[in-house]
RNA sequence: GGUGAUGUAGCUCAGAUGGUUAGAGCGGUGGAUUCAUAACCCACAGGUCGGCGGUUCGACUCCGCCCAUCACCA
């Protein structure tokens, strides 16, 4: 029985995305890197070289205030956060090649390099600009720092660049009161010269365009990022002033690489150190004709840096650029946003207080495929399913066949000599239109010789291999699963057709239950084969209870037999959904004030929370005559009306309330109303809405309708009299 | 507002280029069994495939509109 092997072995170096300094690893995080670490130990498994390399991301404002605000330096906290950090992917198995740090020498080797090469080939250009300074810290502020009152809502101490309340975003400067949020001090506007990355030069745009296709980039992928290049990508300011955590800038005293520049550059650094930990060459992996392939896992918030920013810059710096960006969606849990007040914020290190790392595992591979679409953490779906899977399907096999090997024959397997013939031959498992063409266990219930069943069956097992290991290449985890619990149910009917606890109480028949049982654990071994990248430590328990060398992918190929194996020992137990709900609810008593999140930090995505499901929870009915008395409400007469050209809903009216010049309002109402029959009369209008730049224009304004449940649009008229101009109130 | 994605049994999800009775796992119900941490096996339960309209001999699968959710953009 010869198999496929791998002809040659390729070289890949792979990285998931950096996570910051600032805060802890939890189950959104964890996506991201078990979905690595799996497609990682399947290519070990395969015989490939797989170098998986991953750093904390430590630079920035975050960082160093953060730091200032425990009375420490930046450098201790990195350095406690790391080691955070490494616990928990550890606790998680995730098992990185080289876990290593931006604030590396390495990394400021690579952005100098980077920086100094796009600056030599005219690709960094020197431009003064004005943002909000806080004259007591002394420091530039990022949006994130600078807090007020909204200018749509008005809600207070909401941050510079969006409204969690109402969810406007908008530009600091269009705060109401702004302050700072690191002293509470007025900030003040400065001029300072920022470095920025000509993503704008025709070179850049080109060279993206071209290149952002599959492989490259995950088809779906391809139409968002068509979309931003489209409306042409602006120069990217890569420098922040001091003070700043971070590296200066070589030709630039005083400034500093923004983070989001430096921490892709952490890949580099990271492999760089590997390299001189295990003697490889880095130019190897990452000269522009490099044999290498180069993988980044990453969150789809983030494609837009290594997708453009991250290729551009490889590019024009005279290196390789990716071979593939693998793009996940985000995590769900119980089907809405991760939520601190429902508990549904889980740390990694409190989901490993109460359950078992490879219950994770498995259930992420079981929702992962190539998509960006989000998965969701449904935890009573998740015990059910680890249960009946893992324990009652996988587990079970083992259990119940080990025992009769260890009582019955002192733990020695069948030699399986029997089966030589039979499983020599080739066979046809499937029908022309890719059905199952054998039902092992039914066939074995109808009677006739089991071997000759069973031998097929063996290597229909074997077979899987081959179509298992694709479905994992190309991240279909899920489908991969559905593929091994398939086999799963087949091994246990095959346990129940054969009924080996019966046939134990049969005397003379010791052969077939001696076979049965050797069968049995083949399946089971190659189903942990098939596992092995998902439970990676089961895998090793498995190992040992089977007396086996660790298991490759090759291993499928071949069956064990004649040797003495180990007394079976509970390789997993089920999960217990109290101690689900001791984690959930220890989650909520360590519900905390939520820190201020860094800006654009790198993982971003992992820490999308549901940040203000406080402020929606409460049903509020009533609001304050003054809330009402916010709200400016006008007489307006139309003055014009018209179409707008691209716009399936819209119509632009020109509103006169008594003002020197007409307001100009996009409304909604085009499914309604005829623009001809709308100039001259008069309806409501919200006055002093904040004005929004649209697509087609600004709007000034927001005019009234009314709608239902039934179709219909209807604005409103006041009676006659009213004049332009009137106040309703 | 624009763009894109998603919406299939209680839950989590499969369903290639349109074609006879729409699938799986879990849950539920009934049965069988006891080797296995009540696990496993068998059977059943019947969801207008988000809604409306269209194309077609025929649509979950194509088109349009609408609704809901999510994301991105402005």
């Amino acid at each position: 029985m010869s198999h496929k092997i791998p002809a040659t072995q390729r070289k890949i170096l792979v990285t998931s995305a950096l996570p910051y300094a600032n805060g802890s690893i939890h189950l959104g995080h964890l996506v991201e890197y078990i979905q690595t670490d799996i497609w990682v130990r399947f290519q070990k498994m395969q015989g490939n070289s797989c170098i998986y390399c991953c750093a904390d991301d430590t630079h920035g404002t975050p960082i160093m205030l953060h730091a200032e605000k425990e009375g420490i330096t930046p450098e201790q906290l990195i350095d406690r956060v790391w080691h955070e950090h490494k616990r928990d992917f550890d606790g998680f198995h995730v098992a990185f090649d080289n876990y290593y740090s931006t604030n590396s020498p390495e990394t400021r080797h690579y952005a100098d390099t980077i920086y100094t090469r796009l600056r030599d080939a005219g690709l960094i250009e020197k431009r003064a600009i004005e943002q909000f300074y806080d004259p007591v810290k002394q420091m530039f502020l990022p949006d994130r720092f600078i807090k007020g009152e909204c200018p749509k809502c008005h809600a207070k101490d909401q941050y510079g660049d969006s409204c969690e309340v109402c969810g406007a975003t908008y530009q600091p400067t269009e705060l109401i009161e702004p302050y700072s949020a690191v002293s509470g001090a007025m900030p003040v506007r400065k001029e300072s010269d920022h470095y920025f990355f000509k993503l704008s030069d025709p070179r850049c745009a080109d060279f993206l365009k071209s290149w952002i296709v599959p492989p490259h980039v995950p088809a779906a992928a391809g139409n968002k990022l068509n979309g931003w290049l489209g409306s042409g990508l602006s120069d990217w300011d890569i420098s922040r002033v001091a003070p700043y955590f971070g590296f200066e800038i070589p030709d630039a005293p005083g400034k500093y690489y923004y983070v989001w520049l430096d921490a892709p550059i952490g890949y580099m650094g990271s492999f760089q150190n590997y390299c001189d930990k295990h003697g490889l060459n880095f130019d190897d992996y990452w000269k522009p004709d490099s044999d290498a392939e180069l993988y980044h896992f990453i969150g789809k918030d983030i494609l837009y840096f290594h997708a453009l920013f991250w290729p551009a810059e490889l590019r024009h710096a005279g290196f390789r650029t990716p071979s593939g960006v693998f793009c996940h969606g985000f995590l769900t849990v119980n089907g809405s946003k991760m939520s601190k007040s429902r508990g549904t914020f889980i740390t990694a290190e409190s989901y490993l207080r109460h359950l078992n790392p490879e219950w994770l595992r498995y259930y992420y591979a079981a929702k992962l495929n190539g998509s960006m679409e989000d998965i969701d953490l449904n935890l009573e779906d998740f015990s059910a399913r680890v249960n009946a899977d893992l324990v009652g399907k996988y587990v079970n096999i083992a259990s119940r066949s080990a025992g009769f090997i260890t009582k019955r024959f002192s733990g020695k397997l069948d030699s399986l000599s029997r089966y030589a013939p039979w499983l020599e031959k080739d066979y046809r498992f499937f029908d022309d239109q890719g059905n199952l063409a054998w039902d092992f266990p039914g066939m074995i219930e109808s009677g006739g010789d089991r071997t000759q069943v069973e031998a097929p069956m063996l290597r229909f097992f074997q077979h899987h291999s081959n179509i298992i290991a694709p479905l994992i290449e190309g991240r279909e985890y899920s489908k991969a699963l559905r593929e091994i619990m398939f086999l799963a149910d087949i091994a246990n009917r095959y346990v129940n057709a054969t009924k080996p606890w019966e046939i134990a109480k049969q005397e003379g028949r010791e052969t077939d239950l001696h076979e049965i049982c050797t069968v049995t654990l083949n399946l089971f071994r190659l189903l942990t084969i098939y596992l092995k990248p998902i439970l990676p430590i089961v895998a090793e328990s498995v190992e040992a209870f089977l007396n086996l060398a660790p298991l490759q992918w090759i291993d499928a190929n071949t069956l064990i037999s004649g040797h003495t194996i180990n007394e079976y020992q509970h390789l997993m137990t089920r999960v217990d959904p109290k101690k689900i709900e001791a984690m959930v609810d220890e989650n909520k008593q360590t519900l905390e004030p939520t820190p201020a999140p860094a800006p654009a930090r790198h993982a971003e995505h992992q820490q999308h929370v549901a940040q203000s499901d406080e402020a929606k929870a409460p049903e509020q009915n009533y609001i304050a005559i003054d809330d009402f008395a916010k709200v400016d409400l006008r007489i307006a007469r139309i003055v014009t009306a018209s179409h707008v050209e691209g716009a399936d809903k819209l119509i632009r009216l020109e509103l006169d309330i008594g003002e020197a010049k007409p307001r100009q309002v996009f409304a909604g109402i085009k499914s309604a109303y005829d623009p001809a029959t709308l100039v001259g009369r008069l309806t409501v209008m919200v006055a002093n809405l904040a004005p929004r730049k649209m697509k087609f224009g600004m709007s000034e304004g927001m005019v009234l309708a009314a709608s239902g449940d039934t179709p219909g649009l209807f604005i409103l008229s006041p009676d006659a009299g009213a004049q332009p101009g009137m106040r309703v109130k």
